[in-house]
RNA sequence: CGGGGCGUAGCUCAGUCUGGUUAGAGCGCCUGGUUUGGGACCAGGAGGUCGCAAGUUCGAAUCUUGUCGCCCCGACCA
């Protein structure tokens, strides 16, 4: 391919509206174009990777025994009703708008496909004998995203490969699941990342249920907790962490203290000349009222932690059985008979559930608000001044783990939180879609049962979001040989010289005709201008044909992610090129 | 959805506070010339309903109101 018949829109301006490296690239390079907020165009440079991602995508999971197929972008909205997913996604599902009773109304674009994927089973997986089976496809998402953000990372539309897999039993789940687990593993060291798989929020069924891909960068968005030895990776959504030792301080009288107008933890720490770890925070919590509920309200759930500590919310409703929120003034106020600010948790009033983090279980003499407006109480201690056993009372892990806790293997080795992208996520999802949209199977002892399922997410672009942020420098992208737009660069020079025209043209030919992706830079440029193109762009393999070195016979062959020039004639530069990008495949 | 910022040429921005010729610069683009191994130079040129709407005014990119869009922080993220 030769760059003038090309289209790379390259500029040396820095897009005012990119704050995050891969996204400058992107648009640097003439990868991408931003149409509307979260919504891009593929220009062809950056087309030819996404489509080499697709393409590796797409062989292993062939590999892997997938089966390819491609669903709609249209659903109507009637099947995620079914699945009470039009509530639970909310804005996050986008709608189609049109006259009460027409169709548009009636539509939604899918965010994913377990919907209609499930539909399909329910019709055609009727037997035992046709399990296990994965389908996948690689389609458009949409997803009305609030704020979509560092480029191609957070869009509101997107491109991802989603695979679901139907199974018999537990057990089958657990084998489709390693495949999946392993082919992914296979798909991003084929797509150079270094990626790392993590445990995540693991939903219906428990355990090792679900794990994440994640690619380590400060453009991320997602938070990962590993050790440094490297024996325990977590997203911190999951992430526990070793329990802390008990403090054996003698415990000292309960006192109240007078701070007026101190309400949070800096104020009451600075006033009372304490640190964040020796204060109890108590957030009440309830659960939400529903409408039409003809049940009494659920009473509300107090939780404790330490001071410098957070609540994860995910542990905390799963403890509590259902989705909490923090609490209303009003409630607040009825339990603690004090304003906002000052919940402790010795003195409550009314009924309540107690959740107290095993970190706060092991203070001695804590601070913590005094059930009374303007004033805190020091000397607090777990167990005497308030209940750590008892039937409404839960001492367990409720807060996110910080940087410097400890493995919660037991090694001892110190958690360190990063921030990473999450590229994949794989998914046992258990019986949820199918019992909601009753997509049985009969099993060989003639009784319905219902198809247990897996699923397994790829984001495309992310990959070559993520490959970008892993792989560049100052001067550009530094692509991974097998997502590369093309494998070698051709740089003529003068390219008003015939002879420097005629290398490279052959150069170019006999590269093509050997299957390699060649882009040829023929185009009547200086040469500085041509090589900041060269290495904003990417491509791994640069041969440079100029006239001063072809005088003496030569060709200059650079790698992209190195600074060593190779002077070689140019059937041998052909030949070293060929034997590069074949090396480096994959 | 809360907080902040920004909408002027394909891109990056000045001009707006303090209303007043024909709205500017650099990059990019076109023509000609000189250059030619790390984003050249000279000359000439094309390109803008100043996001949109209403209002104030003799006069609006500039003031007022409304509206739409985009970015950042936060909330949210099956």
């Amino acid at each position: 391919m030769k760059w003038s018949a090309f289209l790379i829109p390259t500029t040396k301006e820095v897009p005012k509206d990119a704050t995050v490296p891969s996204h400058q690239l992107m648009i640097r390079a003439g990868l991408i174009r931003q149409l509307a907020a979260g919504v891009y165009s593929y220009l062809p440079l950056g087309y030819r990777t996404l489509r080499k991602v697709e393409q590796i995508v797409r062989e292993e999971m062939n590999r892997a025994g997938a089966i390819e197929l491609h669903m709609p972008v249209m659903h109507p909205l009637e099947l995620w009703q079914q699945t009470g997913r039009v509530a639970a996604m909310g804005d996050v599902l986008l709608r189609l708008h049109g006259p009460e009773g027409d169709w548009r109304s009636q539509t939604v674009l899918g965010p994913t496909h377990e919907e209609p994927i499930t539909e399909i089973a329910r019709a055609y997986l009727n037997s035992y004998k046709l399990l296990p089976v994965n389908l996948y496809q690689i389609q458009v998402k949409f997803r009305g995203e609030a704020r979509p953000k560092s480029g191609v990372l957070r869009t509101r539309e997107f491109l991802m490969k989603d695979a679901y897999s139907f199974h018999r039993d537990k057990e089958s789940l657990d084998e489709g699941y390693q495949k999946m687990y392993d082919a992914y593993c296979r798909i991003f060291s084929r797509c150079g990342l270094p990626y790392i798989a993590v445990e995540a929020e693991s939903g219906p069924i428990g355990g090792d249920a679900s794990h994440e891909f994640m690619v380590l960068t400060e453009a991320g968005e997602d938070v990962v907790a590993i050790t440094e030895n490297g024996d325990y990776a977590a997203n911190t959504e999951r992430a526990g962490c070793a329990p802390l030792p008990q403090d054996n301080t003698p415990m000292g009288a309960v006192a109240e203290v007078h701070t007026p107008r101190q309400r949070t933890i800096d104020e009451v720490c600075a006033f009372l000349k304490t640190k964040p770890s020796q204060m109890i925070k108590t957030l009440v919590y309830s659960h939400p009222v529903l409408k039409d509920s003809k049940k009494p309200p659920m009473p509300p759930v107090v939780v404790l932690v330490r001071g410098d500590h957070e609540v994860n919310e995910n542990k905390l409703n799963r403890i509590a059985g259902g989705k909490l929120e923090l609490a209303n003034e009003a409630t607040i106020t009825a339990l603690t008979g004090a304003a906002v600010g000052f919940a402790g948790p010795h003195a409550l009033k009314g009924t309540h559930r107690l959740i107290i983090d095993q970190a706060v279980a092991t203070m001695r003499n804590a601070a913590t608000g005094a059930c009374k407006t303007d004033y805190h109480v020091t000397g607090i201690n777990p167990g005497r001044d308030f209940p750590l056993t008892g039937e409404h009372v839960t001492v367990t892990d409720v807060r996110n783990v910080t940087d410097g806790d400890l493995s919660p293997t037991g090694s001892g080795s110190p958690i360190r939180l990063k921030k990473a992208i999450e590229i994949g996520h794989v998914f046992k999802l258990g019986t949820k879609y199918s019992d909601a949209l009753k997509a049985t199977f009969l099993d060989n002892d003639g009784k319905p049962k219902s198809l247990i399922m897996g699923c397994y997410g790829i984001g495309l672009n992310r990959i070559m979001a993520a490959a970008i942020e892993s792989h560049h420098d100052e001067g550009g992208i530094l692509w991974p040989m097998s997502i590369a737009p093309f494998e070698v660069l051709i740089v003529a020079l003068d390219p008003r010289e015939t002879a420097v025209m005629d290398v490279a043209q052959k150069l170019h030919d006999d590269l093509e005709a050997a299957g390699v992706d060649v882009l040829f830079d023929d185009r009547d440029e200086r040469a500085g201008f041509k090589f900041k193109d060269a290495d904003l762009i990417g491509v791994p393999l640069r041969i440079t044909v100029g006239r001063k070195s072809l005088a003496d016979g030569f060709v200059e062959l650079k790698r992209r992610d190195s600074q060593d020039v190779q002077k070689l004639d140019p059937a041998e530069a052909s030949r070293a090129a060929f034997e590069f990008v074949s090396q480096s495949r994959k």
